[in-house]
DNA sequence: CTCAGGAGCGCG
DNA sequence: AAAGCGCGCTCCTGAG
């Protein structure tokens, strides 16, 4: 049976929940007897306390957060967390303090704490501290037990997880925030400490607060402590290590292509219309619609679908005004403007030495998915024009990369929540889930063979595009417009009605979909949510409003949300396991990336040529991370460069 | 001037 | 009848 509502109460205002937390302060205070460490004794006092405590939380201030900025390290704070009110406050970059300790004294005296794996570290979003441990101490975290960030967002992933917001909204603190001008750095330095001293404490009594939390949900503290917190580790390493970055590439191919391709298609959609500014959708509109007098599709839209179906006017009009043609040449502009703003001109501002560290963000979505930014290494271009970009990113020097994804892994869980035979029976025969699908809905319409011959084929499409939209919950419009979309000939074109029997054809043909997807529904609708295969929580409120525009649209997230979550369940508990298999073997492959299905490891090139066999145990590793009712199918590429797949056998045979 | 929201589009 | 789920990033736009 399902817990009932979650436990978190209510936001502030709640008298309920302030009287259940107990809160004895409205304000935290900095406890009297903290210490500004200003000696080594001090330091070396602040070690043997943490020593006999085992346990502490930390934080530090800095002055920047990306890897491409100049970030300096102001200062560590560090609160007991057992046992004893001690807080230290350590400087290291402060213009007001008597004494700065430098990289090597915080070394020498906390290295061995901070990497001391059964001392326990408590901190709010740590991989950040994590860094610039690392980075300007040279010293390294082990032991990190809590994330009250990552807490947070288990316990409430609609609620904000910045610690200043919990604060506020959980814990009634107010007169938290400081204000003052200026680098942290040159500030007062009662401020200063002040600043770091409560930051300390209110993770302390947000961790307290949590903990209460978890010691009612055992699911979630079992997901929190064995898969959410030993991943900060893995998202950590990836982020230090980087992903190789191909300078001279970048320079000589994709700049100037992308670049001049832009300015070449700008310089012909003006030559029709003039001036405008090509990145304004309503100039663009304005000169398109009103200007050459182009029929509105759909408003002042004029996205891609919008583009698509102008063509033919502009062809007509071009043809009898004796113009050149704008529309075509528009859309040639968007496609790479698009590839110069988000990639040609943002990746290099992230390369440090040759490197690019993206920034995983371990909080980044409700489903429970990572997300990453700065860059953004999950939405680098794929299709066509896709390794015009990713051939920059290269292999550490004799390091090939290796590619491994797991196939529909979400129609994967599909058929193992649902149960359904005929789902289940089509994965486990190993043929293209989208051919098998396709002859389930379609016996008598057409065979194997023909589908074989033909992957394009107008029911495979079809299919295959139910496939995908069911999971979202595609209604009839969409479906139908997704599936025009790719027709080939006017014959292949459907009506919405068409779309809607398809949608009941699909229905039938996976009875217990059918039911799975109702199930979900009225159990979001009664709870109120929806949890993943390790128990992570989707809470849909909206399920239960009245209003259907906003019940059902919670609806389908939870349809959604199950199954997207549990496919990110799997993926982290597959990174963990790959973690130690590879601690285990000393394997030398390094995981470099994670995209939702995807891992992405660089490994040296010569000695896989004589360890074929270790890409079918890593593989194995991921495919067994979990056990499904269905086959979980792992596939491998190696590529000199993202984008350009060796295949296989050459790379083998050459070891010879 | 800053800021939030929308449009548009890249990915799974 | 109908906005298909989850993200990050850019630019433009209108509001303050």
């Amino acid at each position: 049976m399902m817990e009932l509502f979650p436990y978190l109460p209510k936001p502030k205002g709640d008298k309920k929940v302030l009287r259940d937390l107990k809160v004895r302060e409205r304000t935290v205070q900095v406890p009297k007897n903290f210490t500004f460490v200003q000696s080594i004794a001090g330091l070396q006092e602040c070690a043997r306390i943490i020593k006999e405590r085992k346990q502490f939380v930390f934080d530090l201030e800095t002055t920047g957060l990306d890897w491409a900025d100049y970030a300096v390290c102001i200062g560590i704070a560090v609160r007991i967390a057992t046992g004893m009110i001690r807080v230290f406050i350590i400087p290291t970059n402060m213009a007001y303090a008597m004494y700065n300790f430098t990289a090597a004294e915080i070394r020498e005296h906390l290295g061995d704490v901070f990497e001391d794996e059964s001392i326990s570290k408590i901190g709010h979003n740590v991989k950040f501290d994590q860094h610039h441990m690392h980075n300007t101490y040279g010293v390294d975290t082990n032991g990190i037990t809590d994330d009250t960030m990552i807490a947070m967002h288990l316990l409430n992933e609609n609620e904000s997880h910045k610690l200043v917001d919990i604060a506020e909204t959980w814990l009634a603190i107010d007169g938290w925030k400081i204000k003052q001008d200026g680098h942290f750095n040159v500030w007062p330095l009662g401020m200063a400490q002040t600043y770091l001293g409560k930051d300390c404490e209110t993770t302390l009594l947000v961790y307290e607060f949590q903990q209460k939390q978890f010691a009612q949900l055992s699911v979630l503290k079992k997901l929190y402590d064995e898969v959410e917190i030993p991943n900060i580790q893995i998202a950590y390493e990836m982020e230090q290590y980087g992903i190789a970055w191909d300078g001279f590439y970048y320079d000589t191919v994709m700049k100037p292509e992308v670049q001049s391709k832009r300015a070449a298609a700008r310089a012909k959609v003006q030559a029709v219309i003039g001036p405008v500014n090509l990145d304004s959708p309503s100039q663009v509109a304005a000169a398109l619609f009103d200007g050459l007098r182009l029929p509105r599709i759909n408003g002042n839209a004029l996205d891609k679908k919008v583009l698509h179906r102008l063509i033919k006017y502009d062809v007509e009009q071009a043809r009898q005004v004796g113009r050149e043609l704008v529309i075509e040449n528009f859309i040639e502009y968007r496609k790479y403007a698009t590839l110069d703003k988000m990639f040609v001109q943002e990746l290099p501002l992230h390369v440090v030495d040759g490197r690019i560290h993206t920034n995983n963000k371990t909080c980044g979505t409700r489903t429970g998915r990572w997300a990453c930014m700065r860059p953004n290494m999950q939405q680098l271009p794929k299709a066509a024009i896709g390794p015009l970009i990713r051939r920059a990113f290269i292999p550490s020097k004799g390091n090939v990369l290796v590619t491994m994804d797991y196939g529909q892994i979400e129609l994967r869980w599909l058929a193992h929540f649902s149960g359904d035979e005929k789902l289940i029976a089509a994965f486990a025969s190993g043929e293209d889930i989208h051919t098998a699908t396709c002859l389930l809905m379609f016996p008598t319409q057409i065979t194997l063979a023909e589908l074989k011959a033909d992957k394009d084929h107008p029911l495979r499409v079809r299919a295959k595009t139910i496939n995908f939209g069911i999971l979202y919950g595609m209604g009839p419009q969409l479906l139908a417009d997704t599936i025009n979309a790719q027709a080939r000939t006017a014959a292949d074109i459907i009506t919405v009605d068409d779309a809607r029997a398809l949608i009941k054809r699909w229905f039938d043909t996976f009875p217990k979909i059918k039911k799975y997807v109702n199930d979900t529904k009225v159990m979001v609708g009664e709870y109120g949510f929806v949890t993943t295969i390790l128990g992570r929580k989707r809470r849909l409120p909206d399920a239960k409003l009245p209003d259907p525009m906003l019940s059902s649209m919670a609806e389908r997230q939870a349809v959604n949300s199950r199954i997207q979550g549990s496919a990110a369940d799997l993926l982290k508990v597959a990174q963990l396991k790959i973690r130690q298999f590879l601690l285990d073997t000393h394997y030398p492959f390094r995981m470099l990336l994670a995209v939702h299905d995807e891992l992405v490891f660089e490994v040296p090139e010569a000695w896989l040529r004589h360890n074929e066999a270790a890409l079918d145990e890593l593989t194995a590793v991921m495919r067994n991370a979990m056990t499904l009712v269905v086959p979980v199918v792992v596939s491998v590429d190696l590529l000199h460069r993202w984008g350009d797949k060796i295949h296989d056998d050459d790379f083998f045979e050459e070891a010879v």
